[in-house]
DNA sequence: CATCAAATACTCGGAACCGAGCGATCGGAG
DNA sequence: CTCCGATCGCTCGGTTCCGAGTATTTGATG
């Protein structure tokens, strides 16, 4: 079980007992799909083994007319410690990630300084454009609930204006030659 | 194919040719498994999948004693167009990705005040000590190759310290109640 | 020259992932 | 009342991922 999307899912079943579609639906309401990547597919799989693991159980059935089934689950008490214990080590340990964008800066030299200066402005006016919306949607998030619950925003604000302020520094190294191609490089 | 480790491959084959176990001892000696995620797994699958597209192409096969054989591959012309316009798309446009940390902050409000804010001072801690190794890999780095070839890694050190930094704030915003539990949690 | 750790090189199968599709039902326009 | 698009709720199956395992060879040590 590595997928945090199980971790959204105990962390809703906290609330109250839910079947998978509600899960999916309230997760986007609330906008909790910025902070995890919820796809219908993988929701059942990973429902399936939080059963498995004893963390949640199948509450009830219901069948509303000739619609499929409907199963609700809810926490069991060891899937509400093993939520603690989930946010808690995600919290504590960093981990080693790999954003496609290190990826890409890896290679940068092969875009040539033009090529690269180019496409680092249009990643840069993309970036600014996204940061908008995100300190918007902060703003209008704060008048409807504690800031404990939009910190998450606050973060990926942070993550975004650093990578900004890094890109617009590198264009301007590029453009004055502060980062140089090496000979032979184009 | 969308694995990033694909356009490595690439990259590393636009030099010389190489065979897979070659190729990833070469890109973990050059420190860019901090990049990519490399698993040999994955990579005989991605191997295969460059094949498909036409980007490589197999130039020999050599059996040395009575080892499994190696196959050599080296780029094709589509294959070094792709290379260009991969590294072009991921520098463009930003992605929307998911780290676990993001995911973990969104439910910090289940670690209580204190939960939270000792977790978050070990996270610090580790951070810090990350930072430490990769700015030290970075000055080492800068000795032996242009800086174009290490800008990665100041992107990397950027990112950390934006992180650390909101981390150690947020710390000090749960300590004086300026990031306040509502009622209820806890 | 016997032994053993490290390096060489890859395969395999189970797990995870996820988009497309499917078969309903509901709400509203005409 | 009848059509149609939106919503409901889930399944299916094809990728993709990747760690553990396999089997050999080299090099260092005693």
């Amino acid at each position: 079980m590595k997928n945090p999307l199980g971790m959204a899912v105990l962390g809703l079943l906290l609330e109250s007992p839910l079947h998978p579609h509600a899960m999916a639906a309230t997760l986007r309401e609330r906008g909790m799909d910025r902070s995890f990547k919820v796809t219908t597919g993988s929701l059942y799989d990973v429902v399936r083994a939080l059963m498995r693991e004893g963390w949640i159980e199948a509450r009830e059935t219901v069948k509303v007319g000739a619609r499929p089934e409907r199963t609700i689950y809810g926490l069991t008490a060891a899937g509400r410690e093993e939520f603690t214990r989930w946010v808690d080590r995600l919290v504590r340990e960093p981990q080693a990630e790999f954003p496609k964008f290190l990826s890409a800066v890896s290679y940068l030299g092969a875009l040539g300084p033009s090529g690269a200066a180019e496409a680092l402005r249009e990643r840069a006016e993309r970036l600014r454009a996204s940061l908008e919306e995100m300190r918007g949607s902060h703003r209008a998030a704060l008048e409807q609930v504690p800031r404990l619950f939009v910190v998450e925003v606050e973060y990926a604000v942070r993550l975004a204006e650093a990578e900004l302020e890094w890109v617009e520094e590198i264009v301007g190294d590029v453009e004055s030659g502060r980062l140089a191609w090496p000979e032979g490089e184009r």
